[in-house]
Formats: C-alpha cells, structure tokens, sequence
DNA sequence: TCAATGATGATACGCATGTATCACATTTCG
DNA sequence: CGAAATGTGATACATGCGTATCATCATTGA
C-alpha cells in the first residue's frame, strides 16, 4: 500500500479558500453578514457561483474558515497596536489591546462590523459558536487580568481591584462601546473617550 | 360633509395588534427574530396569515410595533427593579436600572433577548432605526448621568468623575456584559457580579 | 331590508437562497 | 497514450419568504 500525500495539482487551493474567504468578510464589512449570500460573496470574490461551493462545500464551512481569517486579523491588529505603543509594560498591553478593537478607524470599523456580525449569527445558530471553539473575548480577558495584575504588582493599579473582574468588566464596555458605535450612537473618538476615562482611572498608583 | 369617527367595529384593532405584536416578542425571545416570518407569528399568534397582513400592512410595521411594545415593558421592568429597592436614592436608582436590564432571570432574558434581535437588526437596516427615533441606551445614559451627578453632590461619589461620561460606561458595561451572558460566554450571576464590582467602587466616598 | 363596509380565509406570485446535477475542460500519472 | 482525477461552468431544484389577489361572511347604518 502506497501513502499519496495528494497535493492539489493545478491550483493553490488555500489561496483560493483564502481570497473566498476575505470576499466574505469584505462584504460582512461593509453590507451586512446577511448579506453575505453565496453568490454575493462569488461575485464579490469574481469567482462562479460553481467554485464557492467546490471549495467549500457547504455554507457553514465558508463562515467558519472567514471567522478563522478575521480572528487571525484581530490578532494581528492588537500585536500591531500594542508594538505602535512603545516599550511593553502592562499598562501599554491594556491600552493597545482595548483600543484596538475599538472601531475608532476604517481598520477597526471594518473588523468590528464583522465580528459583530458572527457575534450574532451565534445567537441564532449556537451550532456554529461550539463549532469555532474558544471566543476571542475569553482570550482576550485572560490576557488583561495577567497584566493587570503585573500592573498591580508594580504600583500602577490599587491594590483592591479583582484582576479578572475588571479585565471582564473592560472586555464588556469596550464590545458594548463598539455597539453603540455601530449602532451610530456616538463616533469612535467619543468612545475612546469613555474607555480612556475608565483607564486612566484604573491605571493611577493610590 | 359629515365627520365620522369611525372606530372599528367588530374588534378591537388595538388588542388585537398587540396579541400579534407579543407573538412576535415571544419567537424573538426564543427562537430570534430572524425566525420571526409572518408565517411564524401568525401560528405563534394562533390567527391566520393573512390577519398578520390585515393589521400590519407591511412586515416593518409589525416589527416598528413590537419595538415599542418591548420598550414599554423594558420600563415597566426597570421602574419595578428600581420601587424594589426601597427608598429612591440616587444609588438606588443606579443600581435598579442597569440590574433590571442585565439578563439575569427569566424575564430580563427574554427581554434581553428580543432587544438585542432589534439593534442587531439596526446594523442591516439602519432606516429601522431612524423611523423608531430615540434609542433606549441614550435614555438610560442621561436618566444615569443625572443621578451619578446627584450622588455626586451628596458625597457618595467621588468628585473627579465625570457623570455624562460615567453613566455612558456603565451603559456599554451593562449591554456588554448582557451580550456575553446570551452568548454564553458566562452566565447572568458572573455577569452581576462584574456589574456590582463596578458600582461597588463608584459608589464609595472618596 | 339591503347595500356598504369590516373582518377573515385560501391561495397564488415573484423572488432569493442553499444545494444539487450535468457537462466539459485540463492536468496528471501508471 | 489514455484513463482517472481535478477544476470550472451553466443551470435546475426545493424551500421559504413578503406580499398580493380573490372570495366569503358578518355587521352596520340609512
């Protein structure tokens, strides 16, 4: 018996499922996640209707691998916010995180829009939530309280705060700050007020 | 020419809407509000398809209906959460308005539940929300910003905090944390907890 | 009493969607 | 070489949706 590794001959298939995938988020960005159809996100990706389907043979597969992407862009993005804000300390870490995921520019709108669209396509479909496995707000609170409480131990934050707990209750405003945003209740720089307000009254040695 | 005012004469129109318009709360608490079709709250409603069409021409009226049918009973619910807790204090207050909101028991979830199912489909139809008017976050942030500013002067909150600003993170707070909970990121006591944490440390003479 | 109006039922229409099928071209490899 | 596998196109199918149409019965007012 002969092992084939069987390689795909002709064309690059993750670039194909990758440039599928980003038409999706494209439109997820912009119209809607509802309004990602099939054949939207064909024309959007200048594919036929015919190869969206051969490289993902069913719906649900083309929203997860696109959720895939974007949890890989959001990443990337709060890697890149954190490094613009000079030497790592914890206080740099919460700042860059939270602020990167605020939709303050055309980046981060288009990453919010999207998230948030996947956000509630799981209210609908719990399926799909079990399916994609750990959500990024987990990560990301996780992530916060170790550095609130590196921040804790070196003085910058009082002691009397609860590292988990405030890391989730930052988590929540700055996803809650970003609906309204969405919403068109306020603009991002009116956001990122109400968040560096918060901040800035976490981060002040007592 | 003779002025008639003609008030219907079989049924009451009024009840009758509202009988459709909680149909549709209900599927939207339970199964979502994509899955509130016409069909869908006619059978939940137990009268015909085209009863649902009779008394709401277009699918958007019923829908403009049943928003302001869940904005009622949102503030009934937070006016109940807030005579709870005894004497009205600007604390009180604070704290009965963003619990009452947080989907903690069985109520607040379909609340909850259904409120989210509309500014979720705010983001896909924004003239949804431009012909319902003002938004319910934006009530609740003054409503706050008014008492935080009264306890203010009373001394239980600290002087340097900046009440518009605060009541409008407490908002966000809360509906982030009420997302979590429907996301089943974490359940509605852990969401309390988060919550009071919050206020616990604003409330506090400094 | 009887025509007009209010209320309700049954059913059809047009459209969009996810998915499936059939056909054909191109490449690979024994 | 030539058959099998891979890649792509055109189109069909079944379903669910909001809405529209036609018909029927009950009530009302002159």
């Amino acid at each position: 018996m002969r092992i084939i590794i069987d390689v795909p001959k002709r064309v690059d298939h993750e670039q194909r499922r990758r440039q599928i995938g980003e038409a999706l988020l494209r439109i997820a960005s912009t119209r809607g996640l509802q309004s990602a159809t099939m054949r939207e996100v064909a024309a959007e990706a200048g594919v036929s209707l015919r190869l969206v389907q051969y490289y993902f043979h069913t719906k649900e597969a083309l929203l997860l691998a696109a959720l895939a992407y974007l949890g890989e862009q959001l990443t990337e993005r709060v890697s890149a916010s954190i490094r613009a804000l000079g030497p790592v300390t914890p206080r740099t870490v919460v700042y860059g995180t939270l602020t990167a995921v605020l939709p303050t520019d055309d980046e981060s709108v288009r990453l919010t829009r999207a998230y948030t669209g996947f956000y509630t396509l799981v209210f609908s479909e719990p399926e799909m939530g079990e399916r994609h496995g750990a959500t990024y707000p987990d990560k990301l609170e996780s992530l916060l309280a170790r550095h609130i409480a590196a921040a804790q131990d070196a003085g910058e934050v009082a002691a009397d705060v609860d590292p988990p707990l405030t890391a989730a209750a930052l988590v929540a405003l700055t996803n809650g700050l970003g609906s309204s945003v969405l919403g068109g209740q306020r603009n991002g720089a009116a956001a990122l007020r109400i968040l560096e307000d918060q901040l800035g009254r976490l981060f002040r040695a007592p």
